[in-house]
DNA sequence: AACTATACGGAAGGGCATTCCGTTACGCAA
DNA sequence: TTGCGTAACGGAATGCCCTTCCGTATAGTT
């Protein structure tokens, strides 16, 4: 994690502190610390982790987690917003290297990938509970414009059936990618292929 | 519900009891109370539900459903039996009227509509809590050879691809289902009906 | 009517999320 | 450098919910 990524989550994080903002070195490096200690234990124990383990691992007291993320869902944006920052800029990527129907599939597997990854994203992008309320924002607000390029290419070639919407395929795969307990991994993958070849047709 | 339900949700609670089995009037009272406020709460809250608050609809004590229902799921299931039986025997009626490619489709509509209308199903039935283990497992027993029938005609005309089971079949319809926050409700048939064009090419 | 096993109810125990507030220490200004 | 105002800290306290446990009540039998 660069630096970069840090000053963008601290900010994200902290929202708009007014103009003298005096951020302090002490909370920056908190924020740093919990983000850190929240990417492990996310991959390790899933998104529903108690919030104890996580401040333990930064070595911060309970009070400043829920200072600088109030909600659940701020620590998930900030520690998830530079992957889905990378996933949404692949597809401009793929979609320059390569024909529209291979861009887009090859787009899907990495968002896959991506989604399979983060055990209980799926699920938090899609649970019933308020405190997620921005995550499925901001997860949107770069992924469909990123997948909606890869698609309109695929669509004005035939390749694509018409009735189908970036944000229809994004949630697809997102509800696809949820792992389901003692079947195999790769059942996942088999399911979404299966989906996909469904795109082509009408 | 009628007697029978109840009888047959009764003993599959109350696993074998010995051979002088005395069940208490009251008990079974209460088995059918819990089972009437589970089914309302469910409908109404998901469930997820507090227990109390079954209880206190039941107007029994959390004792008295613990005791007859030990792990959540021993209840969820209770409550769906009769809907998972209904839906698993709608098979072979199917199959019995249509062609094997509108049995099938036809079936997953029927299908899609039931774990749909049943809030957070597909997401207990997912979930990684081991409380909810029964649940998958009866879901299966039921389902996976009833689908399988289907699957298997529309197979042997060549009309579906080889490499898919009926529990893939299965779980990606129940994926699929998932209600999504904020979303056209139709968005989940949409999905499906995708997918199930998918399974038609190889 | 007495007896016994069955079943009841709710208090107790434990875990986790979230809030609150007395204490700490950063950073600016004199 | 020192001192002050305030951002920020930590963890105890609160509250919700699940689950267990056990003293009490009662159905059903003799």
């Amino acid at each position: 994690m660069g630096p970069t990524d840090v000053d963008s989550a601290t900010q994200s994080a902290a929202l708009n502190r007014d103009a003298t903002r005096r951020q302090r070195a002490d909370a920056k490096r908190n924020v740093v610390a919990l983000l850190e200690a929240a990417t492990s234990v996310f991959a390790r124990t899933g998104v529903d982790a108690p919030a104890k383990e996580i401040t333990a691992l930064a070595g911060v007291g309970v009070g400043t987690l829920y200072r600088h993320f109030p909600r659940r869902s701020d620590l998930i944006v900030a520690v998830l917003q530079q992957e889905i920052d990378a996933c949404a800029s692949a597809a401009t990527a793929l979609s320059a290297e390569h024909a529209p129907w291979e861009a887009l599939t090859t787009w899907i597997g990495r968002f896959t990938e991506f989604v399979g990854t983060k055990r209980g994203l799926a699920s938090a992008l899609h649970s019933g509970d308020p405190a997620f309320d921005d995550l499925p924002r901001y997860f949107m607000g770069r992924l469909e414009p990123a997948l909606d390029g890869l698609l309109g290419a695929a669509r004005a070639r035939g390749e694509v059936r018409a009735d189908v919407t970036a944000r229809d395929v994004l949630l697809t795969v997102a509800l696809l990618c949820q792992p389901v307990r003692g079947e195999d991994p790769h059942l996942n993958e088999r399911m979404i292929r299966i989906f996909t070849e469904g795109l082509r047709h009408s």
